[in-house]
DNA sequence: ATCTCATATGGGATCGATCTCACAAGTTGG
DNA sequence: CCAACTTGTGAGATCGATCCCATATGAGAT
């Protein structure tokens, strides 16, 4: 007979099953001492959580999850990480659901449908608890598979009403920004907007048409150009503009990248801000305190502030609120913002 | 005999069993079919496939986790999402290692050692493959958590020698700042360091005190100011030299953030960069390509640029390959740095 | 004829925790 | 004295895929 090797202590993380052969009692008993749920004799639950401890015991979060279908796991795609926006929204997501134990999957989308596509299926296979869409425009395909999904919070955009979104109150920035304006004499207003797939930037467009002519001002068609959100469409934009006559004193933009656009393309015909002409810009991209500089400030750009730590934590917490009522009606969180007044804007030329 | 309830064909996802019922098989043949391995006659291989796509089966990546004992998920600890250097190495490592599959759980540390220790080991309770640590000071309980745990690749920071590490060019980086400043006639040169705790910070200070002696300059110790990599430090450092006589043409800072705590001092008591002083920073935090703007070149600081998401992309590949070689040697990826001119240094001023 | 192989299939164990159920013993109350 | 209840324990099924092994058949080799 082969003499029986005595199995080396291997290093490989323990098991209920190793505690509970430590301990003399049943897996059963094992686990319900480290769940806390059910009865376990007093000084058995201590020996059991010694042993625990001494192995250096950790639940399997996988074979958990198997068991009870939750993963403790949160999805959350936006379109670039890159994009300063992003981070901040995914940091207050971040801080409200890693304190209930979850975890984030981050994905960039890049604003492709495939990818968007390809990651949501991924994140159903490995069966996130829920998913956090910041500023997606869905693909047909994503919605079909969201309907057999796990819950899902949509910020900045919303494919349809009646899902649990957060976003800022784009027509209140509108207004302000409109009010700021008129305040320095500017009645000769454009309109540089974004991609009308995005729900935002169809509120900010319709706000700015509503707010005119609340303000008794006429929208020029000629002076309203339908960009998308980047800093190139503004280029495109001011160019546009400045062929129109008469010129307009001020231009709003969808967002701070594409004021960025035209203020570079003034710039580079000679034109300057807010001596020439006004610009303004929306979402004031680096309001983090880490770089809390005027020098940072988009070279004092005008703008709207949206509270995108804010925004990510409402979100956070709809999600958390969902999972534990899954059949309760969609909500809705609106944002207000704030004007930050800085070196783009000021009154209108005389001449 | 209370009549049988016909089961409903519930929504939930289907599983291998259900498309071995379909076809009349067993699991193991179906399961050999949709992997691809192992003998299926052809005509069933094409059945299963129909069926498995007719009923929207997907493969449960938790059970396969739990037999196989690999998530294709891999952890990545930053210190803050917010902070802009971060999101381009992030993205680098996602651009890599989810073309093979593996997903990203994202958290931050926010430079707090507890922090720290509780995601490593929640990230090691979730079984990930692998982790890559960016520009994290390890703490003890941290490192011997990891000591028996999967593989893990570090960025900007090594704890020590042998691990699979990616970084920049430190020394290469600080030479070209100083070979710049000395075409500028700058000989008195000021120098804020990083924490001591980072080795990048090390090697930067270090290399600074090689480089000018390489270059005949003399280090005045009065102007080695131990920083922390915050503006703030920046401010404080600046302070302390513009009591030293005489004082510093240069400063030198161990990062961008520091670079502007300095200006934004100087700025504060009267002096202008380049004119009466020049500085410089590291990083070259806003190189993105979404904000090519000089407005966003922080105010035109002269830097040095890291490659943010070659050091993720090689950090990513120096992962995978690691997961491919559990046991290979340590490697180490030192990238190149380039120097970017812009508007805080000038000639010395003739005095 | 027997012996290999390649092809093809299914049974059953396994990964590790959770949960239902049966059961035992002791306690209270009517 | 028995019902009802609390406390305590363990056996065994389950979640869903993977994988080892036993088994079966036909082709080709000897």
């Amino acid at each position: 007979m082969v003499e029986r090797v005595v199995p080396i202590p291997s290093a490989r993380r323990p098991t209920l099953i190793d505690i509970a052969r430590e301990c003399g009692l049943s897996r059963a008993t094992v686990a319900r001492a480290l769940s806390g749920k059910g009865y376990v004799d007093l000084d058995r639950r201590r020996l059991i959580q010694e042993t625990a401890d001494r192995l250096g015991y950790r639940t399997s979060t996988i074979a958990r999850a198997l068991r009870t279908q939750r993963t403790s796991s949160v999805g959350v795609l936006i379109a670039d990480i890159t994009n300063p926006i992003f981070p901040q929204i995914v940091k207050g997501i971040d801080e409200i659901v890693s304190s209930d134990g979850h975890t984030i999957f981050l994905s960039n989308t890049d604003e492709d449908p495939q990818k968007q596509v390809a990651i949501v299926r991924s994140l159903l296979d490995r069966q996130v608890d829920g998913i956090v869409m910041v500023s997606q425009t869905l693909a047909d395909e994503t919605l079909k598979l969201l309907e057999h999904g796990p819950p899902c919070v949509f910020v900045n955009r919303r494919p349809y009403e009646g899902v649990d979104y957060v976003g800022p109150d784009n027509e209140q920035g509108i207004e302000l920004l409109l009010t700021h304006l008129r305040g320095l004499g500017h009645q000769r207003i454009a309109y540089v907007s974004g991609p009308s797939h995005s729900s935002t930037s169809r509120e900010r467009l319709a706000h700015f048409r509503v707010s005119m002519a609340a303000c008794g001002l006429e929208v020029d068609e000629r002076l309203v150009f339908a960009g998308n959100y980047y800093k190139e469409s503004g280029a495109k934009a001011a160019e546009a503009f400045m062929a129109v006559t008469p010129r307009p004193t001020a231009i709003l933009a969808a967002n701070d990248f594409v004021a960025l656009g035209i203020v570079g393309y003034l710039h580079s015909i000679g034109l300057n801000t807010p001596a020439d002409i006004s610009v303004t810009g929306f979402d004031d991209m680096f309001d983090s305190s880490l770089m809390e500089t005027e020098a940072l400030k988009v070279e004092g750009l005008t703008t709207v502030n949206q509270p995108k730590r804010h925004l990510g934590r409402a979100a956070g917490k709809l999600l958390l609120e969902r999972l534990g009522a899954p059949d309760a009606p969609g909500r809705k969180v609106i944002l207000p913002t704030e004007l930050r007044i800085r070196h783009t804007t000021g009154p209108v030329r005389k001449g």
